[in-house]
DNA sequence: CTGAAAGCGCTTACAG
DNA sequence: CTGAAAGCGCTTACAG
């Protein structure tokens, strides 16, 4: 089978007895402002019909400009794996945002590079330029090809917040800061003064910012209240990660821990093992006086979740508790802060354009509304906590 | 912060003296053919190096070259809703493919119109044609779209069988008919004589071949068996998928029903709403005389999990089951064939980069191997279903 | 009102 | 061994 060569637009123009420019204006509605009849255009479209005309895009972006395609990029897999993935929701959001203005998405798989991990120099050329700009998710850290990055001019913004030293960086992020405010509100309301922070190992920005929002609101709650704050590392933490745990550790000295009770408040940064969200790590938060576990992460909850079951405890029954995310899979057992993932991926797409035209971006980036948790899992302060589970 | 210029080749060529042409041949690896010196060879690269050349990929692409880009292409969302879908395992083998070869993705979501379904066509241009070729997913027909992209000789292939009348067109599928044995030999080395198929409303021809394939392997397992085939519609039931359903019920009326247990094949075909796989629906398949059921879909599956809970029944205790699509949760409650939906994303870029480079399509088109499934929720048939578990 | 022409950045014969 | 030139299909001033 021969391939039937495609029509161009010269073809068009034989066929209807123009230029090749008149159809191109027609085709771009800049007929009127060229004063180009009613007839005329009527005949060009007719030959477009007929001849199946399609434009040549490849053309049409190397003449314009934009090529129509946004481009995605993550230091890890795009498509994951699991089907609880992380950023799922994210992609949900942009793929969206995308339809809605017209764009494709430009996944870049190719910046991979054979130990596994993405680098957008690693091939030696910076293959997102394919792109009018590009939409980059991940935690890893890697300031050096961002840098360069924005010395090319390339149009890039972050979902999640990033900060580079020098630089301006665009980026979508949740309002975590205020979105603890009603989770503190809701535990002080419901009458819990002891509230253990569980979190996770810190990889981004957005974890120090809910701490801080968090121990903010707290203070600004006006009540008596101590809290624990428990950092779960993992094997992954970095050593720049370790120097942001530190940095809290400082903040928060160990030796802060015995004043506790009486203090407004106070304090307690542990580094625990991964397994360590256990029944009896449970027990110990409640022999500790805690009565409500504010749990940061959907996968945390999880092992919290399994945990209170081995326990044999109930939330809100024997412990109130909130989750700061919700669990990817739509299930989750406890009250939770939706953060708007699907909304900041919309928002990041948006950003993107506006970056591209040439907005000033910093001004545009305002952290996206959180929903503040249900109350399920909260109720009364259970007794105090007695009996060991053993 | 005025955007720098993006260097092209002639700033290359400017840079290491040299003509554009040269750099083009370099970039190319057509420096061999030419004998372009090495040394001059290393100083293109290292201005290339120095400028951040990248290749304009509109350009290359106008020119006939190859934009390293592959579509992907769905006649639904690409990126899931809900996290169980069914499309993640196929992205997963179509993103390791693409990073093996150094491609990137082009998600088309331009594509899609007002009313929520895309169209290639659609939008008035083929997008398409950005990419070097596409894969397609999806159940919707679009026969007319897929003729189209053919007569225009756009490089191709579809995840899932797919015919359409004087074409062509390569496929990657699954060997859906050869793992019907393993299925059928499990059922009946366990002692089965009356098996049950629940199948989900025709939509794929491979739901066909998965039918067809247990049919003959029935037959020729030689065995005095009797099966009944259930098919559950959906309100998503086309004309078209109307048209094979009949046809199906034609092979195998009704009619044939009564004679049922004495023969050595026989067929029945039910229509049912959604929502009849429930207790009573089993403890009517039990009472019917069957001892498993083989269970088509995962989300089946699921409803019939919900179904055995329900009537208080155990598999394999009290019915033994064998679903023929794993879960894609990971979860799952039965015994499973797999459906090599990664290998098959993996394999659906190879046939594209092979139909790229002009290879006989078809001759490519050689199905995936399924593994066959596990046995736990296989056992000796139950003894005669008694009771009603009302 | 319409057309001729330049040029987007590339690749590929072709001519030296 | 290297360069000049054509041309991929388009858009956009510009000249009539």
């Amino acid at each position: 089978m021969t391939r039937p060569r495609i029509p161009r637009q010269s073809d068009i123009a034989r066929l209807a007895g123009v230029s090749q420019a008149t159809v191109s204006m027609v085709l771009n509605d800049r007929a009127a402002d060229n004063r180009i009849p009613e007839s005329t255009q009527q005949r060009i479209r007719e030959a477009m019909a007929e001849l199946g005309y399609v434009p040549n895009i490849a053309a049409q972006s190397l003449r314009g400009g934009r090529s129509g395609l946004i481009g995605v990029h993550t230091f890890e897999r795009v498509f994951p794996t699991a089907p609880d993935d992380y950023y799922r929701e994210f992609l949900n959001g942009i793929e969206e945002q995308a339809v809605n203005s017209g764009l494709d998405l430009v996944l870049f798989a190719s910046t991979q590079k054979p130990d596994g991990t993405r680098s957008i120099y690693g091939s030696g050329s910076n293959r997102m330029r394919l792109a009018d700009g590009a939409i980059i998710l991940g935690f890893e850290k890697n300031d050096d090809e961002i840098r360069r990055l924005s010395d090319e001019g390339f149009p890039f913004v972050f979902i999640g917040r990033r900060e580079v030293a020098g630089l301006d960086i665009p980026f979508v992020t949740a309002d975590y800061a205020a979105a603890m405010g009603p989770v503190v509100q809701t535990l002080v309301d419901a009458g819990h003064r002891n509230v253990t922070y569980l979190a996770a190992p810190l990889r981004a920005l957005a974890q120090q910012e809910r701490l801080e929002g968090f121990e903010a609101a707290i203070a600004s709650a006006g009540q008596i209240l101590s809290h624990r704050v428990e950092v779960r590392p993992e094997s992954a933490v970095t050593a720049d990660v370790d120097q942001i745990l530190s940095h809290r550790v400082e903040v928060r000295p160990e030796s802060a821990v015995t004043a506790d009770v009486d203090q407004i408040l106070s304090h307690r940064v542990e580094v625990r093992p991964e397994s360590a969200v256990t029944a009896e790590w449970v027990n110990d938060v409640r022999r500790g006086g805690s009565t409500a576990i504010v749990v940061e992460t959907f996968d945390l909850a999880r092992a919290l979740a399994a945990a209170l079951a081995d326990a044999g405890l109930v939330a809100p029954r024997d412990l109130s508790v909130i989750s700061l995310d919700a669990d990817p899979s739509g299930g989750g057992a406890f009250s939770h802060v939706r953060v708007p993932r699907r909304a900041m991926g919309r928002r990041a797409v948006e950003l993107l354009l506006a970056v591209i035209d040439g907005a000033d971006a910093p001004t545009l980036t305002e952290p996206v509304h959180c929903e503040p948790p249900a109350t399920d899992t909260v109720g009364a302060p259970a007794p105090a906590a007695l009996a060991s589970s053993a």
